[in-house]
DNA sequence: TGCCGATGAACAAACGATTGCGCTAGCCTA
DNA sequence: TAGGCTAGCGCAATCGTTTGTTCATCGGCA
């Protein structure tokens, strides 16, 4: 019922205009329980507040609370939709509860990882959400020992050791080579991630394992690391594409690598699915739209970000560590890029997910 | 030189193990100009300072020195890649001068920008950057008289009352009408964006000022209000491809509006460009990449972060009011969505820009 | 009248860092 | 030997809140 103010106004200042002590203001305003005033001191205080659009200094607040209800997320490149929609995760969970959240991009690079969790350290953030950890990742351990709530999202730094929301990268990558292998192909290459990084590495052994379970020999030379930008994972598909013998599909460790990959194809007059077939791996919007449409895993990437917040601010609020970790399971959608003229079909329930 | 710590260590706590006085301490850490000291103390606080691994507490630092070293930016919502794109500009400005960056999707609702502006300011935030601001905007009133930074982006508030940074959107209007009648389009019809958006309401100007300036009459029913969304896009286009006597071309106040006419074109049967020319605004990485290309008005959006950070930090620094305004020329990109077989050229140089 | 218990509000100590200023030696100079 | 200068630190206030504790006042009751 009031102007924002100019200069923010401080209690001290308050209690002066109200003839009052500062706690008294304090008290008041943050409607303290139990707390005995007179009616008359009440309302002239209450109005003072109005009348000032008083907000208390949120820094002195920090301080004196040891608590700052400011999150970060730490991702390679939110211009990547997966990493948008995921931090939109974040926030919708975060921001009712109070809180705001940083963002801090490291383009997949460890010394900007680094630099940024040490920044967010001395800032107090009462959370960290990392979505670019590395395998045996420095500074994961470093996470570790500081006694603020973390969680790893999306890939993982050493197995069973962190909180985690992510999915079921193995099956995943079983799931999208069966599929290609269903199809009939025999010849079916991957662009895969780095085996630095724990989606790489498992969405890759997912994909031997599926010619295992078929009891197809996985021809090695058909691996091509590649990366996870659409850049990367062209220079890959071109490589792989010109093999000798190449293969006739191929399962992208992301659809951003697959988005690569299908441009390449065009530039070299292959069609897609009819000389190549691509499955990619995250079901990113831009998946459904492009032309032809991408066959790839749905993860829920929206909830990756919303449940990690929420563990987050259980922590938070309950005061204790809670290591729990979350997998989705992930669901195959199939479009054009692998099947010609395959509808794109509702998805019939959401993912099912298992929680430790 | 040192393993991080596991609970954050005080000066008051490394002052007691170095028999020195807290301040001493501080003073070393902060690398004091013209601090007077013996070279043995000077060594043996340095040695602890490694080996504890200090790091200053960030909160008590800022109400002491009243500076967070922490940016806001307000944008509808990041999975829009415009607004990622932004972003991106935004941090890789800020990041050098150490400061972290917040961001808050408002997802277009006045109240929720109006709550997060309000957040901000109890957080003591050093800057704010505003992209999702409406004409004659209350909250940017509020912004105006609080005494911090600010700068609004893409969309302006009120003319030449507010710091800004953004393109000269009824030039872009008026070039990207005019390209296509200039290719021979008679009806050229207008997804509009609200006219309570600058954006909007500039390029809707600009749509007609082509049409005056070709001597061409525009049809008041060719223009449809669209919003800003995929969404809102292909529903206002369903209703401009389906009146009785339909344009031939059609200029969209956004890109994501264009990508939603596109696809309902594609629905309806309607080749592009044959039969409907579609042209956008933004240049947004997807616009280059959909098939057919889109036609867009380039606009430097990483730029328009990066400069508005540095805008923001200048002010912060000087502490002076600095009202500048920079203003982008847009640059027509043309692709296959208005001109069958377009190539998609290398755009000749950096856009130009008018800084006032 | 004297004591007690509420009641209403002030006091003051944190939270952790920064910084102008003051204080104590020691040394030099006159 | 007194006075002054300077190097080397310590002191204490300050930033704005929060919160346990204390203090004064007043009414009621014996």
């Amino acid at each position: 019922m009031s102007s924002a103010n100019e200069m923010p106004v401080t209690l001290k200042e308050l209690a002066a205009r109200a003839n009052v002590h500062p706690s008294t203001i304090s008290r008041v305003a943050n409607n303290d329980p139990g707390l005995r005033i007179a009616t008359a001191t009440r309302s002239r205080i209450e109005a003072l507040l109005r009348e000032t659009g008083y907000q208390p200094n949120g820094i002195a607040r920090g301080l004196k609370l040891r608590q700052t209800n400011v999150l970060a997320v730490v991702i390679p490149d939110v211009t990547n939709p997966f990493f948008a929609a995921l931090f939109r995760g974040v926030e919708d969970a975060a921001a009712p509860a109070g809180f705001n959240v940083l963002l801090c991009n490291t383009d997949g690079l460890p010394e900007r990882q680094r630099s940024h969790l040490q920044g967010l350290q001395a800032r107090r953030v009462d959370g960290v959400i990392l979505a670019s950890s590395f395998l045996k990742d420095p500074s994961v351990r470093d996470l570790r020992r500081q006694q603020r709530p973390y969680v790893l999202v999306n890939r993982f730094s050493d197995e069973g050791e962190d909180p985690f929301v992510g999915s079921d990268d193995l099956l995943g990558g079983q799931l999208a080579t069966a599929h290609l292998l269903d199809l009939g192909h025999v010849r079916v290459g991957h662009l895969a991630g780095k085996s630095t990084v724990s989606t790489g590495w498992l969405r890759r052994r997912g994909y031997l394992a599926a010619h295992t379970l078929a009891g197809l020999p996985a021809d090695p030379n058909l691996i091509v690391e590649a990366g996870y930008t659409e850049e990367s994972g062209a220079l890959a598909a071109r490589r792989l594409f010109s093999l000798a013998d190449p293969p006739t599909a191929v399962f992208a460790v992301t659809d951003m690598v697959a988005l690569g990959a299908a441009e390449v194809a065009r530039q070299m007059g292959l069609r897609i699915p009819q000389d190549i077939a691509i499955v990619g791996y995250n079901d990113i919007p831009l998946a459904g739209r492009v032309s032809p449409g991408l066959t790839t895993m749905h993860v829920p990437i929206h909830e990756f970000g919303s449940v990690a917040a929420r563990l987050l601010l259980e922590q938070i609020e309950s005061d204790e560590p809670a290591r729990r970790r979350v997998r989705f399971t992930p669901d195959l959608i199939v479009r054009e890029s692998t099947v010609l003229g395959a509808a794109s079909p509702a998805r019939a329930a959401r993912p099912m997910f298992s929680a430790e």
